[in-house]
RNA sequence: GGUGCCGUAGGCAAAUAGGUAAAGCCACAUGACUUUCAAUCAUGUGUUUGCGGGUUCAAAUCCCGUCGGCACCUCCA
């Protein structure tokens, strides 16, 4: 029988990237097997959801190169199918309704808080008789409809990356809450762990992949396979991402979702491969970067981790350079555009593209993220820059300002669109002022580029050339050199 | 409070029928290169597998205990 995985994302946020990371499992494992790759969307919690969220995960599934084959199938539009399903648990005598209200519940847990007991369900409304039922009806109270579960069952599976997990039906929490509060003769909303186990073996999911956080579901489903008398897939259980604090990793530890990686301008790939290295490791582990494709080949759940994976920023801004440090310029270009714009400088992708691409060529090489390119490129487009304090030192410096002077005079009649016309004419400047070579390399640093450090200043100077800032710097830098009175 | 899982250097990790350890990568440090920063290349620091017992000729790998961390215990998913 061919693999069948599915990633069932919940709408209620933006694709976590934890969510992303089961995603990329669940591909790898689909690819590798030549099996299906399913998008369900669990959009049950009708309060929460919302499509606009549904929207930023299947973009950022995409934008990761997740594609899946069947889907996405919505969970809302099946609410028959797990109403039906419900009903036979209720016609089979495996549920029931139950009319305790939430004060009630709320009672019960406190009084077992302060017994220090585990909280739980005392399964007190499993055996009502049609009188004790009527009569709650007649007070107006509406039922949940609830799941036996026996507290004598011990639950047993052999867990992918875990081995085998067993589990006590006494450590459940009672009998489960299938459906919501509903009229008696109506079945309420039917809830996440009844759903999914629908949903999976109507979709014929073979294996079952997802987070760590779900173990405990995972025996609670078991009990539900057996009841619906279907067949039960594999299950395995992958380790969590951790904040560098070791916690799950939440929305409140900054940057989790996937289309925010996207913004600071991380590349698919790069994070891609980051997240499958994430708990899993190659045969040949000296090998870190790699495809999805390629981690497909020989993707394989022996190989994956049971610790949680710390998520660990310097690697994935390193992996993310090495992307970048490689990608050909016109690529390159194509992502910066939207960077510089938004940075707030004037590029036209058509007419400035050359310019453009010159610049991808000269920054590429050292980018970490895309998002850099807007502080990095600050001295090639903005006018108004101002010098660095230790820029203004050394334009202050003796001689510093002649040999700008002398820049500034050739000039208007230096041709600059090569290195070496650059280079001889740098050459030139050193003859006729007699400054070293050193001296005027910082110096035009300082006046052209306003800082001390920067990207090659040949390479620089001339993409300055073009749009005639290398003029306007210099007079301003030359102005920047004068004595100032009254200063020290 | 209960249940479950996990624990190799700062981080990710390798070492899978127990075979005598910390490969590789990131980070860090130093050097080289360069007009500077970054990148790149080279070199280096980090040491006995949380801890304590046990089994064994041999244990990171098995057993017991202990400590710590995490997850779950919703009419959320």
């Amino acid at each position: 029988m061919s693999v069948r995985v599915r990633i069932a994302p919940s709408p209620t946020g933006n694709l976590h990237i934890g969510t992303a990371r089961t995603a990329v499992f669940n591909w790898l494992f689909a690819r590798h097997h030549g099996g299906q790759f399913i998008l369900r969307v669990e959009d049950t919690d009708l309060e929460r959801s919302r499509p606009e969220f549904t929207q930023n995960i299947t973009e950022g599934l995409q934008w990761l190169g997740l594609q899946w084959d069947e889907g996405p199938f919505f969970q809302s539009d099946r609410m028959d199918l797990y109403k039906q399903n419900v009903q036979t648990l209720l016609d089979k005598g495996l549920a029931y309704r139950c009319y305790v209200t939430e004060a009630e519940l709320n009672d019960l847990r406190a009084s077992q808080e302060a017994q220090k007991l585990a909280p739980r369900y005392d399964n007190r409304h499993r055996d009502l008789t049609p009188e004790q039922e009527a009569a709650f009806q007649a007070e107006g109270r509406e039922p949940v409809i609830r799941f036996k579960i026996d507290d004598h069952r011990n639950i047993v599976w052999k867990d992918m990356v875990r081995g085998t997990v067993s589990w006590n039906g006494s450590d459940l929490g009672g009998d489960m809450v299938i459906a919501r509060r509903a009229p008696a003769d109506q079945i309420g909303q039917p809830l996440y762990n009844f759903v999914v186990v629908v949903d999976d073996v109507d979709m014929g999911i073979t294996h079952v992949i997802r987070g760590e956080d779900h173990v405990a579901n995972t025996a609670k489903q078991l009990l539900l396979y057996e009841a619906l008398g279907a067949k039960v897939p594999e299950f395995s259980h992958t380790p969590l991402i951790l904040s560098p604090t070791g916690k799950k990793l939440s929305k409140r530890d900054g940057v989790t979702s996937i289309s925010d990686f996207q913004k600071m301008g991380y590349v698919p790939v790069a994070l891609a491969n980051y997240m499958s290295l994430l708990g899993w490791t190659p045969t040949d582990s000296t090998q870190e970067r790699f495809t999805l494709e390629e981690a497909a080949k020989e993707f394989d759940f022996e190989r994956v981790n049971k610790a949680g994976a710390k998520f660990d920023w310097d690697k994935l801004n390193w992996l993310n350079s090495q992307y970048l440090h490689e990608m050909a310029a016109a690529e390159l270009t194509d992502l910066l555009i939207p960077y510089w714009q938004a940075a707030g400088y004037e590029v036209d992708g058509e007419s400035d593209r050359p310019w453009l691409e010159q610049i991808a060529t000269l920054i590429g090489p050292s980018l970490e993220r895309l998002d850099q390119v807007g502080e990095m490129c600050r001295y090639l487009f903005d006018p108004e820059l101002d010098y660095t304090e230790d820029a203004i030192a050394h334009l202050q410096k003796d001689g510093v300002a002649d040999v700008l002077k002398a820049v500034a005079a050739a000039l208007p009649n230096a041709a600059l669109t090569t290195v070496d016309e650059a280079k001889a004419l740098i050459k030139d400047i050193t003859k006729s002022t007699g400054a070293k070579k050193g001296l005027i390399m910082k110096s035009l640093r300082a006046g052209l580029t306003c800082a001390l450090k920067g990207p090659d200043l040949v390479e620089s100077w001339l993409l300055l050339h073009q749009k005639g800032l290398d003029t306007v710097r210099l007079e301003k830098a030359i102005a920047l050199g004068q004595p100032q009175h009254g200063g020290d």
